[in-house]
DNA sequence: TATTAGTTTATATAAACAACTAACTTACGA
DNA sequence: TCGTAAGTTAGTTGTTTATATAAACTAATA
C-alpha cells in the first residue's frame, strides 16, 4: 500500500523497475547515476526486487579503459511470469501469450461465425488450458487482458455489435476462475497503446490510431496516456455525421456508413448481388477496373481522407496510424488516401500498420503488464515483434 | 526542489494547500482526518505555511455537543498576493486582477482596432501600472497570464490572426520586466480551464468548450487536465473540412468559413453592402425576419449543430459548453442548435456560457495561480464569480 | 468526567552521505 | 616480462538526517 510514509520508496522502486524494463541491460551504478539516487538506495531496492525474483543476472560487464571494478549486469527477469490476451471481434477470437516483458510466446486463433457468449467462454477456457499446460515461467499466469470491438468503460463492455455481453461480467468471470487481475479495453485504444509502447521512436507521446473494421474508431494517446473520454466514449468518429457529396437533401449520414470495411463490403455484395463475396472478390474486381467497384472504393477514399484530416485537426496528434484489413487487402486505398492528404497540406506523418492481427493483442499485453507490475503511470517500452510491420 | 528525499513532504504540503484552497474554512484536525495524516505532520506543515503567510486565522470554531476543545479555524490567505491576466483578441485587450484565490479585484478593457504590437505592449504596461498602484496585498504581484486567440505552445504564440508576434516573446518580455512567472495559453483552452476549475459541479473531469469568435476552437479537459495536443494543435475544429449541403461539386470548405462569427458577419456585410454593420444590425434584421439574414443564420445553425455533434462523438465529453458573443446577441441560435442536437439524440448536456468576457481571463487566472502555488497537478476549485452566468 | 483540538516527545523508516571493500586498468621500474 | 603502485569504478556497510507516525501530553470545551 502506498501511504504517505513510504511514498518515496514506492516511487523509487517504480523508477528502478521502469529503468530495468526499458533497457535490455543495466547495473546498479547506472541505475543510481541515471535516476540520481544514492548507490545505497539502489542497492537496497535491488535486493528487494532480487529477492522477489524480478531480476535476472547477466554476469559481469566490461570495465572502462581507465580501469575499475566490472559491473554486475542485470535485466528484468522475463521468465518471472506470463500474461494472456484475447481479442474479441466479429471474425471470432484471437489470443496471445507473452512473458512479463511483452515478448511473444505463442498465439492462437479461432473463427466463430455464429456464436453465443457461452461458446466464446468455452473457447477461451480451452485456449487458457493449453497455455497453462505449456507454462515454463517462475510464477506462472500473472494477468489476463481483453481487447473488445466496442465501447469499454471501467473494465465493463458498454456496447458491442457482436455478442450479447449484458448477461456476463467478463472481468469477474475470469478473475474468479484464474485468481489474477483481468482488464478489458477497447480495440482501437489497445492499438493506440501498442503504437505508443511498442513504437520505434521513443518520444512520440501524442498519437492517434484509426481502426477501420465494422465501424470506424480512433484510439488516442495524449501525453503518453490513453484518452478514453467520459465513460469510454471518446474516439467514436465513425458516428460523425456528414452530408453526402452532391446530396441536395438535408439528410445526414454516419461516416462509417460510407467508409467502414463492413459498409463497403455490404454495399459491394448488394451491387453485385452476391451475399457471399469477401475482401478477396472486392480486390479482384477493383484490380480489373470494374466500374461499380472502383466507384465504390473511390467514394470511400474521399470520405476516409476528410475523416482522417478532420481527426488530425481535432486531436492534434504528432503521428497518425491506420489499422485496417481492408487497406491491407487493397494497398491502393492507403496510397491514394495518403496522396490526397498531402494535397490537403496535412503535414502530420501517417503510417499504415501491417500485420493487423497482433497490434490490439500486444497493446492489451502492455496494459495488463503495466497493471501487474503496478506501473500504470510509467511509460514502459516494449520490443518490436518481427511479425508486425509498418508501411508509410 | 523536489528530491527523492523530501518527496512526501512536498506532496503532503500540496495536499494541505489543496484542502485549504478548496474549502473556505478548515482546521488542523480536519486536515489530518481528511488527508489521513498524523496531527503532528499537519501541525508541522501548518507552521511552515503560516510562517510564509499563506494562512489566515478565522478565530475559533464550535465544539461538538459532547464537548471538547474548539478548533482554530483557518483559511488560505487570499491577500497573500495578486495575479494579472490579459486576453488578447481581434477586438483588443481585456484584463483582470484577482487575489491568490481567484477572487476578482478589478477589470479593465481597451478596444484596439488597428494596432501594432508596440501599441499593445504599451497598453498592457499602462494597465499594469494602475494595478500595481492600487495593490493592497502582502506580497504584491505573483504572476501574469495571457489568453491568446491563436495556437500557443510552451508559452509561445505559434500563430494568431491578429498581431504579428513573431518579433516578440511575450513571456520573456514580461518576466524580465516584472520578475514574476508569466504563462500564455490559448483562449479556448483557458475557457475550458475556467469551466473545470470554476464549475459548479465538482466531479466533471471530461468536458469541452467550443469558442466561436473569428474562428472555431475547442478547449478540451481530459480527466481534469488540459489536452493541448502536439505543439498545442488540438481542438482546431474550425479547420475541419466539409461538403456544403447540396453542393454538387467535390469542393470542400472549412467549417469555420460557414459558422464562425467572423464568417457570418463578413457574409452579412457583403449581402447587405454595408461594410460597417455589426452584431447589432445582424440581430435587428434577423428579428425582423429579413429573408437573407434568416437564411444566413439558419445555415450557420445547421453547420454548428453537426460540428458540435461531431465534436461530442470525437471527444466523448461529459458536458459541452458554448462560448460565443454571437449567441449572446442572438439567443435564438443557441435555442435552435440545442433543439436540433436533442433531435439527433445527443444525450450530453450542453450549456451556453454567458458573460463571455470573463471566462478566458478567469481560466488564465486559475492557470497562473496553479503555477505560482506549485500546484500544477492538483485540482483547485475556484468560486463562481457573480458576473458570469450559465444558460442551458 | 468525557471529549475534542492541538503540541511535544519518542520512535521508525528510508534516503543520503561517507567510508569502506572489491575488482579492475594502466603505468612504470626492475 | 613480471611485479607492484596508483588510479578508477562497482558495490556494501555504518552513520546521519529528514520526516512521518505513535503515544503521551496540555488546553479547552459540554
Amino acid at each position: 500500500m502506498v501511504s504517505s510514509r513510504n511514498l518515496s520508496r514506492v516511487t523509487n522502486r517504480q523508477l528502478i523497475i521502469q529503468q530495468l524494463f526499458n533497457h535490455s541491460q543495466t547495473s546498479r551504478v547506472e541505475l543510481a547515476r541515471i535516476l540520481k539516487l544514492n548507490k545505497s538506495t539502489v542497492s537496497s531496492i535491488y535486493n528487494e526486487l532480487n529477492k522477489s525474483g524480478l531480476i535476472k543476472s547477466l554476469g559481469l560487464g566490461e570495465s572502462t579503459n581507465s580501469g575499475g571494478r566490472r559491473p554486475h549486469l542485470i535485466t528484468l527477469n522475463k521468465q518471472y511470469g506470463w500474461v494472456a490476451c484475447f481479442d474479441i471481434g466479429g471474425y471470432g477470437l484471437r489470443s496471445l501469450v507473452t512473458y512479463l516483458n511483452g515478448e511473444m510466446i505463442q498465439v492462437a486463433e479461432k473463427s466463430l461465425d455464429t456464436i453465443n457468449v457461452r461458446e466464446l467462454l468455452k473457447e477461451i477456457d480451452r485456449m487458457m488450458e493449453n497455455f497453462l499446460a505449456s507454462d515454463d515461467t517462475d510464477h506462472g499466469l500473472l494477468g489476463i487482458g481483453f481487447s473488445v470491438h466496442g465501447v469499454v468503460y471501467e473494465n465493463k463492455i458498454q456496447s458491442t455489435p457482436f455478442f450479447d455481453f449484458k448477461s456476463i461480467d467478463l472481468q469477474k468471470y475470469f478473475e474468479d476462475r484464474y485468481h489474477v487481475p483481468v482488464i478489458l479495453e477497447n480495440e482501437a485504444n489497445a492499438v493506440a497503446v501498442f503504437e505508443h509502447d511498442f513504437g520505434r521512436e521513443n518520444n512520440v507521446d501524442d498519437l492517434i490510431t484509426i481502426s477501420i473494421h465494422a465501424g470506424l474508431g480512433v484510439g488516442i494517446i495524449v501525453d503518453g496516456d490513453l484518452y478514453r473520454g467520459y465513460r469510454g466514449q471518446a474516439g467514436e468518429i465513425g458516428r460523425q455525421l456528414v452530408h453526402r457529396r452532391g446530396d441536395t437533401t438535408a439528410s445526414l449520414v454516419k461516416v462509417e456508413s460510407l467508409c467502414s470495411e463492413k459498409a463497403i463490403l455490404d454495399r459491394f455484395r448488394q451491387i453485385k448481388h452476391r451475399p457471399n463475396y469477401q475482401l478477396k472478390q472486392l480486390y479482384l474486381l477493383y484490380q480489373r477496373g470494374d466500374t461499380d467497384t472502383v466507384n465504390l472504393i473511390d467514394n470511400a477514399i474521399t470520405v476516409l481522407t476528410t475523416t482522417i484530416y478532420n481527426a488530425v485537426v481535432s486531436y492534434g496528434p504528432q503521428v497518425v496510424y491506420l489499422n485496417s484489413p481492408l487497406m491491407e487487402s487493397i494497398p491502393d486505398i492507403f496510397r491514394k488516401v495518403h496522396h490526397r492528404l498531402i494535397d490537403l497540406n496535412m503535414n502530420v506523418p501517417i503510417y499504415e500498420i501491417r500485420g493487423s492481427r497482433y497490434p490490439s493483442l500486444l497493446g492489451t499485453s502492455s496494459l495488463i503488464i503495466h497493471h501487474v507490475l503496478g506501473m500504470e503511470n510509467y511509460s514502459l517500452k516494449f520490443k518490436w515483434p518481427k511479425e508486425v510491420n509498418h508501411i508509410d
